[in-house]
RNA sequence: GGAGGAGUAGCGAAGAGGCCAAACGCAGAUGACUGUAAAUCAUUUCCCACCGGGUUCGGCAGUUCAAAUCUGUCCUCCUCCA
């Protein structure tokens, strides 16, 4: 692997924080970021040069989803992801194990792998680890994921224990499979809150030497000091010299706490899917652009908010937008969240460059009267 | 002028003696959403209230223990015939 690797430029002297630079074949990102999800080789709604606007470096699309539609021959095809969709920054596809857990109703697992039930047709698939890598490769992403289970929470300790040694082998198998020295391969760390079961995920996969780290298993429903205890269990066992990728959260609360504890990756769902669903993430805390408070108002939705929405849209119009269901105001709103959680890590980076993180952690969750208990400033 | 049909909550539309403050859809009001089966889901919308109570089904008057539902009458609308 030549073409990638990860430089940690430097460590917060106030917080233990890390400013990094990820080198891909699709250029240089800077960390810690937060990546936005686009699935469906999309990021809903936003075209790539909205989203290099906002500063977006890397984006994520999904195996399972890219398997089923258009194929992975399809995109393979077109030059893979990049050409395909026209992104020319850095990509990074999920392995389908996220779909092990949100589609847990209509599939089974086994040792050699993962048999679902497709959600358009009903027909039966089999992905395994081999089969997810071979995808993966076929799509041809900068960075790419172990095949793992995404186990649910709560979830006893015997179940737990022998998902994780599963996920083990998997990630081993998935190595050996994986044939194109262009895409880095990240080992996905399982064990809910089990700091020996983080352990035993988190050493063994550092044995068997990834490109980088995923932390998964977190936001599935536990709560937030939780999620926190999982993301320390498994970072401590983690080499420092290779990304730390924090699967599956994006509220700006978690992302900050991940920072702290020496997260350099996010990617979620959150503000591009409640964007589409009317709420956004302000300086103000939320805002539910659907209600009737907001009818008259012509003031931006954050006015400390620089993005293209803010700059030239007014609350009442948005509304209206939305409540006639209007593709450009899920846009705009799309816009918005994203831009803010860009901006975050940027803001982010420069606090950890300049040693001052954890000030601007606790300027941040005083201004937005955050903590624990109310996450979101309300 | 004659014959037939219809008026139910903001709109559309079920209900044809008690289980009806009245299904369902839409519209409205809120909430949720964390590696996207998500333009989705949940709650709520006659009035006042914590239990609970008070007014409703075009109007009025009846029948009945009990009426949105049956009878009479009036009003309004639609269709057809003159």
């Amino acid at each position: 692997m030549e073409k990638f690797y990860f430089e940690l430029k430097h460590v917060c002297k106030q917080s233990g924080a890390r400013y990094g630079i990820l080198h891909t074949p699709h250029g240089d990102v800077e960390t810690p970021m937060f990546m936005p999800v686009g699935t469906l080789a999309t990021v809903k709604y936003l075209s790539p040069e909205e989203l290099y606007e906002m500063g977006s470096q890397v984006i994520l699309a999904n195996t399972y989803h890219l398997w089923l539609r258009p194929g992975e021959d399809v995109v393979s095809n077109a030059g893979g992801l990049h050409k395909f969709m026209n992104y020319k920054k850095p990509m990074l596809t999920d392995s389908g194990g996220f779909q092990v857990f949100s589609m847990s109703k209509t599939r089974k697992i086994d040792e050699e792998g993962v048999h679902f039930k497709n959600h358009l047709d009903g027909s039966p698939l089999f992905l395994t680890p081999e089969k997810s890598i071979e995808i993966q490769n076929k799509l041809g992403a900068d960075i790419i994921m172990s095949f793992d289970e995404c186990p649910p929470y709560p979830c006893d300790y015997k179940y737990m224990k022998d998902s994780v040694e599963r996920t083990l082998r998997w990630a081993e198998r998935g190595k050996k499979a994986h044939q194109n020295p262009n895409q880095a391969l990240f080992g996905i760390v399982q064990g809910g809150d089990y700091e020996d079961l983080r352990k035993l995920s988190a050493t063994s996969l550092a044995n068997m030497d990834f490109d980088g780290y995923s932390i998964g298993g977190t936001s599935v429903g536990e709560d937030k000091e939780t999620m926190y205890r999982m993301i320390e269990y498994a970072i401590k066992y983690l080499p420092s010299d290779k990304p730390r990728y924090l699967m599956g959260v994006g509220s700006y609360d978690s992302i900050i706490e991940g920072v702290l504890r020496g997260v350099d990756m996010f990617d979620c769902v959150l503000p591009t899917r409640i964007a589409r669903h009317g709420a956004l993430m302000t300086s103000q805390g939320r805002v539910n652009i659907r209600d009737k408070k907001y009818e008259y108002d012509l003031s931006p939705l954050d006015p400390k908010c620089n993005c293209y929405t803010c700059r030239n849209y007014t609350k009442s119009y948005l509304r209206h937008l939305y409540k006639c269901d209007e593709g450009f105001g899920k846009r705009l709103l799309s816009i918005h969240n994203i831009n803010f959680l860009l901006k975050l890590t940027k803001d982010i980076r420069e606090a950890i460059k300049e040693d001052r993180f954890l000030d601007f952690k606790n300027e941040f969750f005083e201004k937005y009267g955050l903590n624990v208990k109310n996450p979101r400033g309300f």
